[in-house]
DNA sequence: AAGTAATCGAGACGGTACGTCCGGTCTTCCT
DNA sequence: AGGAAGACCGGACGTACCGTCTCGATTACTT
């Protein structure tokens, strides 16, 4: 797990750091955002083929050993400059109508997910396939708080009588979530905002006559 | 494209063989079975990082240039060789009964996907996030055919006034089967038999009270 | 050895072959003179390095196996190819003036050696340092005849009287040819013809006062 | 021009290395030394085509990329391993007796031609002929400290008035020492030590009566 | 005319080595 | 102690030729 990682800028803000860390001298902020902002940028231009370790110490003007001193693996820099360059886009606000708060979640998703972040991602996602790491820092950085909060706003749609009580409320997500990533790996249908309102509206009324 | 090797078999089967295709010595079936049966065993045992394309030469008891004479990537060989173990299983029986014929083959795709072949699987839509022709053969080969056969289920029940007419077909599609990709390559929660279900039961009659 | 080969052309030419050699088809004598063809020109373009089989068999409009049947190596139809465009230059008018006839021969063979055909045939000695064959060929068919009829030249001058008759024949041929190869092939001073007068001149007074 | 290699222990050696070379990981001298022993014995065992660098890097215990890091072409790794075995023996007492003198460096030079190193060398020079890089390491490295002292020898010959002042000593050079590599490499009269005297001899005095 | 035999073109094949790329690890000195 | 520089081993890449091997087609001579 290096998830500690990410961790970095809050251990560093906070100024009761460990007294074993205080030791020698410290981590040079400077090369942590030269080698996320490298990162990021050959994210954008080659995909993630393009960010390989080699590549992200050149154009850092850093060392590879001090990027594997604080990241495992290439992935690891990969979703730490993705995030580091999109992650606040990621709160909604709620308006108490379910389908359209669902609806506007999903589409600001699919938005996200437009042109090249939204290759990035695809490559993230992929790569994690084959680097566990990776993949454990995609739903618990990614993943996890998109679908908490979509499963809070269903829960209080529950409490409102709204919907069935019984629902299975993952499988929901699913249901709602699943489509977007899938297009935009499959690339077998558009991915565009319209899909939105169709997921939604199907999720909630199924299409039985 | 390199789907035209995938039709070999195809091809040569058929009788009307392009002349040219008469001269020199001809392509053995010997080494293509071979690469086939090395890649898949490689594939079953190690994953995709494993069947590379010295270790699938080697197995095989064939040249490298052998593979790439007929397969550009491993990503096509890893297909080949995923199809030539399991493609028979894709058929399904059709009761009328719309949502038991959906939730049996939704149950049919999780059961293939338990185990080393999903993980393959897995591994080989990570690849096609960076190898446009293994994602063109995955679409083609593998999901077309499945989503092909459900949207005549489906177009079907609408025939039989079950369903309403103006449903998005496609948007379906990817709501009954990209929550099992979804959780086959995010591993975010359990794939098992019980989703078929839910999946089916949730798109026929929604959550609204 | 493959000397043989290179009498192709005398087999052929004498009706009297061998009774087994009338059985089958006829050698292809168009297929014979367009590998040589195809292999000088390589040769003179590219020397000895793009004179690939492939090469000159995709040159020759010819399958390898063709030339493989005739030629064991590439450094056989190298030579074979070399004497197919350049043996005809090689003998010698003699005056009776002896300094003037090795004199002659000396600068006959620089000037051969001047310009592409040079890099070849120092290229064909290189090679002929791994292939046994191809170092047969050249002392067989270059070399000999060449200090053959410089040799008869010096003993006709020792039956005159004028060269001391206890001399040591290969040894004088030596150090008449051997600089000019040297300085073919090591290129550490430069091939003209004033060294073929300065050659003759110490080789028949000595440099000593 | 590669010779720079060579001069590397040299280059170490002095004091005053470039302030840049002191960055970084050193050049490993236990590498350097594995490649050139690997090398030597694999010459010395199979001849120049045993020397791959695939071999060599197995053998040597050393990755491929180490070895091109610090020689372009396997002719380099050849002429230093072979000049990293047998170079100490190059210098030769003078007596003032020029005929003896000559002859004296000519049988030394005869002598290391025998056997194995004999053969490497020949191949060496073949290789040159497509190796540029070799071929200037030959000229820099072996034939001209030798040529220099036997020219040295005989310029004092001529200051002592025993020789010819007009004598072309280039041409010289060539007369004593191109018959020895003539024959090394196309071995149409056996290289013994007869021909020193022989060659000496005629040099010294002609062969007119 | 049918049969026999060698040759030829095309091109697939196993194999060896090539020269390169990247991953991860290491060693050195500098700050 | 952290960091930049860069050398190092290992493994795989994709390519070039090699020499061998099928094929089917052609071209003679022999019955």
């Amino acid at each position: 797990m290096y998830t500690a990682f990410m961790n970095n800028s809050w251990e560093i803000a906070s100024g009761s750091a460990s007294p074993a860390s205080r030791l020698g001298r410290p981590r040079s902020e400077r090369a942590r955002l030269a080698i996320l902002d490298a990162a990021a940028d050959l994210l954008i231009e080659g995909g993630l083929g393009a960010a390989t370790m080699e590549a992200i110490a050149a154009r850092a003007g850093v060392s590879k050993v001090t990027i594997y001193k604080w990241w495992p693996t290439r992935g690891a820099v990969a979703v730490d400059a993705y995030f580091h360059r999109s992650e606040p886009t990621n709160t909604i606000e709620e308006t108490g109508d379910l389908a359209r708060d669902l609806t506007n979640q999903l589409a600001k998703m699919i938005d996200a997910f437009a042109g090249r972040p939204g290759v990035v991602m695809a490559e993230l996602i992929g790569q994690a396939q084959t680097d566990p790491n990776l993949a454990e820092t995609l739903r618990s950085r990614w993943l996890k708080p998109r679908r908490d909060e979509a499963a809070a706003v269903l829960q209080r749609s529950i409490d409102r009588g709204e919907i069935r009580p019984d629902v299975d409320i993952p499988a929901l997500m699913d249901q709602l979530f699943a489509p977007i990533y899938y297009r935009l790996t499959m690339q077998h249908e558009p991915l565009d905002e319209k899909l939105a309102r169709t997921l939604v509206r199907t999720l909630l009324d199924g299409v039985r006559l």
